[in-house]
DNA sequence: CGCTTTTGACCAGCGC
DNA sequence: GCGCTGGTCAAAAGCG
């Protein structure tokens, strides 16, 4: 009961800094896009996929060491910023990302939105990140014995939508998927 | 009563 | 063309 609610605590603080976080990497994405680094030690300290993320940061407290990793989407395909671009493998997240510059055309004025994505250990997968979401939808997906859990944001017009999933290696770790930009203040 | 969750159906993209 | 998979829809049920 008592350790519940301090951990619910800390995951609002940890969540208010994420939010902080997200909103800060989708304006100044570009700049984030430079840092690439290609080699990324966070995949020896678990398996959570980052094939397609670019990996930006990490950081770990008593309890609950998150991770987190960024990418751009561009409309139907994507184009992530690929830390192994050797290998276009296909995941979870969309398997059509190598096929960016077939006609030529993709690149033109298209809608570019991004993804953030965060691996928290935490026992729950409700995360109190300021922001108030509506399930829409849960799927079994293929490699993992947990279901992927899909919200979009409750404020009207606002196109965020979030996808939360336990790892399949390690059911201590909730991944949960940012895509899109709050059009709005936290409720 | 209104909002949220659940869950099966549906659809689109992809590989074979 | 067909089957598989991931993502979304929408009706029904649940809840405060």
């Amino acid at each position: 009961m008592i350790s519940t609610c301090s951990l619910v605590t800390k995951l609002c603080v940890k969540k208010a800094f994420t939010t902080f976080l997200v909103a800060k990497l989708m304006s100044n994405s570009n700049n984030f896009r430079a840092q690439e680094s290609p080699e990324n030690d966070f995949s020896e300290q678990s398996n959570f996929e980052f094939s397609e993320y670019l990996m930006i940061g990490e950081w770990l407290d008593e309890d609950h060491p998150t991770s987190m990793a960024l990418e751009t989407v561009q409309n139907s395909g994507y184009q992530a910023n690929e830390v192994d671009e050797s290998r276009g493998s296909s995941s979870q997240l969309g398997g059509s990302n190598s096929r960016e510059n077939e006609s030529g055309s993709v690149q033109e004025r298209q809608e570019v939105r991004e993804r953030v994505a965060f691996k928290t250990k935490s026992e729950v997968e409700i995360l109190d990140d300021g922001f108030k979401w509506r399930k829409y939808g849960k799927k079994m997906v293929k490699n993992s014995p947990n279901p992927r859990n899909y919200y979009k944001c409750s404020v009207e017009g606002c196109p965020v939508k979030k996808r939360v999933e336990r790892d399949r290696d390690d059911p201590g770790f909730v991944i949960t998927t940012y895509e899109g930009v709050h059009n709005h203040l936290s409720l």
